[in-house]
RNA sequence: GCCGGAGUAGCCAAGCCUGGUCAAAGGCGACAGACUCAAGAUCUGUUCUUGUAGGAGUUCACCGGUUCGAAUCCGGUCUCCGGCACCA
């Protein structure tokens, strides 16, 4: 055999390559199957644990390949984004982090410095990721059909998906809020800080604007709980802030400055027209909106200007800040002098118990703040009290019956009701916002921006969704769970935003070139593409000639070949080539793709093609895999510790790690990277490997034995798991049976002596062929070692074949006469000089055959039993035994299958266990004679032999 | 809170849909033995408790129910994890 596993791993993938095994090309004689697992995106090197999935595609078409299925097997990579652009100005950086991560797994200088750049970052990144990783685990992918989202062809093929959403009436544009550099435009915020300089972070929040009617002013208050109105009592203004005077249609709002610049994006027509300082405001009275009472305007120093509007209402009960600032003012002698306030002002400030939360008294505001010891407005445990009460209320908490027509609500509910209500009588507005403070690179501050035209797929369309969720029962979607749940996935999406502008790579969008299509909107219909996308490869077409009609013509059969062929310039062959190769090919069988595609990768990719394509174009299964995970968390490849996929297969070698991902757990369920079990299954290889070159050196041998039979049918029998597993992909089965119970056979083969050359070879077929979707480079070794024709990648999977119950029967026997000897050695403590197995009395025999006969007619209980034993005069004459063994009988086969009970009546138990007498012997390490209880004068001094019944030989030690 | 998933012997992990052959596969680890100069290599056995005859007892988060029979079905409780969106 080839010195290691390096060495194997080379030879046999240039052996494939060189018989071009990846093709897959239209073979109308040949049923297809067509798997992808969902590209990656390129963001950097992958580790181990991505390969989980990848090489569970393969090993499925490996197996279809062999089950009689011409596979197609296409991989492509996905770009789009910034995440390209992000590493490649980290690298021109030189920070520090990155540079460490791409030297530790192998990046070389002269690579660093090319990848300072996005695009060639991307190429870089396909290269690793085709020649390094999916090549070398032995994938039979076919590398003409790679693609990726950046290539120019692609972008044709994603325009035209645009323009069929178009015309199915899917696009549609409304308002969406953004966030925008004033002057560079739209940026992403994410914690990589690509286009920002701070506050990656930060995330949008809706306020909802309150307005408060005071004379000719609007006071306008941001909140995040407008369930919460009915509690006001009073308005909050920073007494040492100046705020604006700012026109608003015909109102005139008074807000924070920061606030009006941020409105300005928002609103129309917004007009600063002047000031007035918080400290005037104080004691002024203004309505409140929804309960239209007149509160006071109170001081407060929490109000910051550049939070929300800078002015807030005051809810005591339950915001902890409006309860502990309340206090103050109540407390402080010198409010009334301080400040233009009245005593009847303060005294009317008195906090509303509104929401009912479990654990939470009348105040849920004043509760937290005793809990937590808060003592003054100001302290920083303020913000964690805030959110804890805000949690707790929207999640637990319930309306009073105080709060009108919204009592007896769940404040989630209550909340979305009562904001739609103000909104529509115009008391309220809403106003978007960052958490925290973003800076844009050029020194600007990053605000919301309202974009009126911002395109969204409708994935809420009723009839949409309808059409998708009934095609998913037809379709065979792993786990069950995500089967069930997948419905309710597809109710729930809405309208989905599907274009952006600013710093990304992608499609530009066909109907407004101003915007790039995001990158989960342009991954959903690709799986398609991978039928086109060779003739774009190997220049057959070119870009421009992938016109709608173009596709429309190959995808859905419209248009006539000489009417496309004349307006693109391709020939009318080349077209109804690809025409029919569609046609052929899709749907596509199986996708299959991580767990974080159960909520958005799967649902869109369905969505689309129910959009675009006929039923009999729909996808037919998902898959879905669970990770590889770190010590107590996700292996991160930004984090950089994971283990670089080179250096694992070199450590453990490429199979083993298939063997791997294939067995240590079903797919659905993480696994914790571990060295030393990946370990043990390169040692599991490693027996298998010895073993097959001690089988095959077996030849000259051709002596058949008892266990010939056995092993014949258990290795039927294991097939026949396997196929039927295999229905549902499930390769943790074919794992199971082939490198474990099948290797245990063997072992037990040889152990009871078995060497028949001519068994063994086709037993060495079965079990290596079995193994080829798995640990394909060993199987071809193990194939060659023994000298088996041509590669066993391109051989056919064995059959399932029924086992011989009768045959496997007898072995279970006798391990069960081993096991029961063993067991009553160590329980007695004797060391016994002489062991005596009594077969059943012949009669008994009888007895059980009666009462399978009666079992199949359904006839079978205790009283009919015993009469017709009784009827039989050999029977009969064993007198209470007889009734004694038909009620054991009628219990016992009342609970469990009669299988092996059907399999004792071909086998004589005598000769059986005589001929295995040697072998019982050397394995309990004492001499085992056999006798059948019904010959006369036999050795049994204790009677034991009375106790044999069929299938359980009577024992006898001293 | 809503939606979804999980809780199995020292550890990992099958089984659960389709109840009985389940003291519960397999692996790892541990222990004992064999082979070896030796071994982290290989092979064999043991690994819930208990027992001088192959048995018995108590288990599959917890409580209760259905059933002749429940790890498996039903109801409830507790704990843990993921998603709740425009982010791939």
């Amino acid at each position: 055999m080839a010195s290691s596993y390096r060495e194997m791993e080379d030879k046999w993938q240039r052996k494939w390559s060189d018989a071009a095994l990846y093709k897959a090309d239209r073979d109308d004689k040949r049923p297809k199957f067509m798997l992808i697992f969902a590209y990656p995106g390129v963001t950097g090197y992958l580790h181990v644990g991505h390969m989980r999935g990848f090489s569970y595609v393969d090993a499925i078409g490996r197996y279809k390949r062999m089950t009689g299925h011409n596979v197609m097997f296409p991989v492509g990579t996905h770009a789009t984004g910034n995440g390209a652009i992000t590493l490649a100005s980290r690298i021109a950086k030189k920070e520090e982090g990155i540079i460490g991560y791409m030297k530790r797994n192998g990046c070389t200088d002269d690579e660093l410095k090319k990848l300072e750049d996005p695009l060639s970052a991307v190429w870089f990144f396909n290269d690793v990721y085709i020649n390094h990783y999916w090549k070398k685990f032995g994938f039979l992918a076919d590398w003409r059909r790679f693609t990726c989202t950046l290539y120019p062809d692609y972008k044709k093929f994603m325009e035209w998906q645009f323009m069929k959403l178009n015309d199915a009436k899917l696009l549609i544009q409304k308002p969406y809020y953004a966030a925008a550099c004033p002057q560079c435009g739209p940026v992403a915020i994410d914690p990589s800080e690509t286009d920002i300089a701070k506050g990656g972070n930060a995330e949008t929040q809706e306020y909802t604007l309150l307005k408060f009617k005071c004379k000719d002013l609007t006071l306008v208050a941001a909140t995040l709980r407008p369930e919460t109105v009915y509690g006001q009592v009073n308005f909050w203004v920073n007494p040492d802030v100046e705020y604006v005077k700012m026109k608003k249609g015909g109102e005139i709002w008074v807000v924070s400055p920061a606030a009006a610049k941020k409105l300005a994006y928002q609103k129309d027509d917004c007009e600063v027209v002047g000031k007035i300082r918080g400290k005037d405001m104080v004691g002024w009275m203004c309505e409140a909106p929804m309960i239209h009472r007149t509160v006071p305007v109170f001081p407060a120093n929490f109000c910051d200007p550049n939070v929300g509007t800078g002015l807030v209402t005051s809810v005591p009960s339950d915001a902890p800040d409006d309860w502990i600032s309340l206090m103050d003012v109540k407390n402080d002698p010198n409010m009334i002098s301080e400040y233009n306030l009245t005593k009847e002002q303060i005294d009317s400030a008195v906090p509303i118990s509104i929401i009912s939360i479990d654990g939470y008294g009348d105040f849920p505001a004043k509760d937290i703040i005793e809990r937590m010891g808060i003592k003054r407005s100001g302290a920083p445990e303020l913000l964690d009290a805030k959110k804890q009460v805000y949690k707790d209320g929207y999640h637990m908490g319930r309306m009073k019956d105080i709060c009108g027509k919204f009592a007896g609500l769940r404040v989630e509910e209550a909340k979305d009701k009562m904001r739609a209500e103000m909104l529509e009588s115009g008391e309220a507005e809403l106003f978007n916002d960052l958490t925290e403070e973003v800076i844009c690179r050029c020194g600007n501050q990053v605000m919301i921006k309202r974009v009126d035209d911002q395109w969204f797929i409708n994935y809420a369309d009723e009839a949409l969704t309808k059409r998708t969720s009934d095609h998913c029962r037809n379709m065979q979607i792993n786990p069950v769970e995500y089967q069930n749940n997948v419905h309710g996935v597809l109710e729930w999406f809405r309208e989905r935003a599907c274009v952006r502008q600013g710093n990304w790579l992608g499609t530009k969008f066909p109907f407004d070139e101003r915007w790039t299509i995001e990158a989960i909107s342009d991954s959903t219909l690709y799986p398609l593409y991978y039928v086109i996308c060779m003739y774009a490869n190997n220049k057959e077409i070119e870009p421009e000639q992938m016109t709608e009609a173009f596709f429309d013509h190959v995808v859905l059969q419209k248009g006539k070949a000489d009417e496309v062929s004349k307006a693109t310039g391709i020939s009318k062959e080349l077209l109804e080539k690809i025409r029919k190769d569609v046609q052929y090919w899709y749907p596509l069988d199986l996708n299959l793709g991580g767990k974080e595609h159960m909520t958005v990768h799967f649902p869109t990719f369905l969505f689309n093609h129910a959009a675009i394509l006929p039923d009999d174009k729909l996808p037919r299964g998902i898959t879905v895999n669970w990770y590889i995970t770190g010590k107590k968390s996700k292996i991160s490849k930004s984090k950089g510790g994971a283990q670089p996929i080179p250096g694992a297969a070199e450590m453990f070698g490429v199979d083993s790690l298939r063997l791997y991902y294939a067995h240590v757990a079903s797919l659905f369920a993480d696994v914790e990277w571990d060295e030393d079990i990946v370990m043990s299954y390169r040692q599991r290889l490693d027996k298998i490997i010895t073993m097959t070159e001690e089988l095959n050196s077996i030849t000259d041998l051709e002596k058949s034995s008892d266990v010939d039979g056995w092993l014949i049918s258990r290795f039927g029998t294991h097939m026949s798991i396997i196929h039927e597993s295999m229905k549902k992909f499930d390769l943790r089965s074919l794992a199971s049976e082939t490198y474990f119970e099948m290797f245990n056979d063997m072992k037990w083969y040889l152990r009871r002596g078995g060497c028949n050359s001519e068994v063994i070879r086709n037993a060495l077929k079965i079990w290596i062929s079995a193994m080829a979707p798995i640990t394909p480079h060993v199987a071809e070794e193990l194939w060659s070692i023994c000298k088996f024709k041509g590669m066993v990648s391109e051989y056919e999977y064995p059959d399932a074949c029924p086992g011989n119950a009768g045959a496997e029967f007898g072995e279970t026997l006798i391990r069960d006469v081993i096991s029961d000897i063993s067991q009553i050695i160590k329980v007695t403590k004797i060391n016994p000089k002489r062991v005596v197995v009594y077969t059943t009395q012949s009669w008994k025999t009888k007895v059980l055959e009666i009462a399978l006969n009666l079992a199949d007619s359904g006839k079978l209980d205790i009283p009919t039993l015993t009469k017709m034993c009784m009827s039989d005069p050999s029977i009969r004459e064993h007198g209470k035994a007889v009734s004694e063994l038909a009620k054991k009988l009628a219990v016992d086969m009342s609970r469990t299958s009669n299988e092996g009970r059907r399999a004792l009546l071909q086998l004589n138990e005598k000769e059986h266990l005589s001929s295995a007498a040697e072998f019982i012997s050397f394995e309990t390490g004492t001499k085992v004679e056999v006798m059948s209880a019904d010959d006369q004068g036999i050795y049994d001094p204790q009677g034991k032999s009375k106790a044999a019944i069929p299938g359980r030989p009577a024992i006898y030690l001293e």
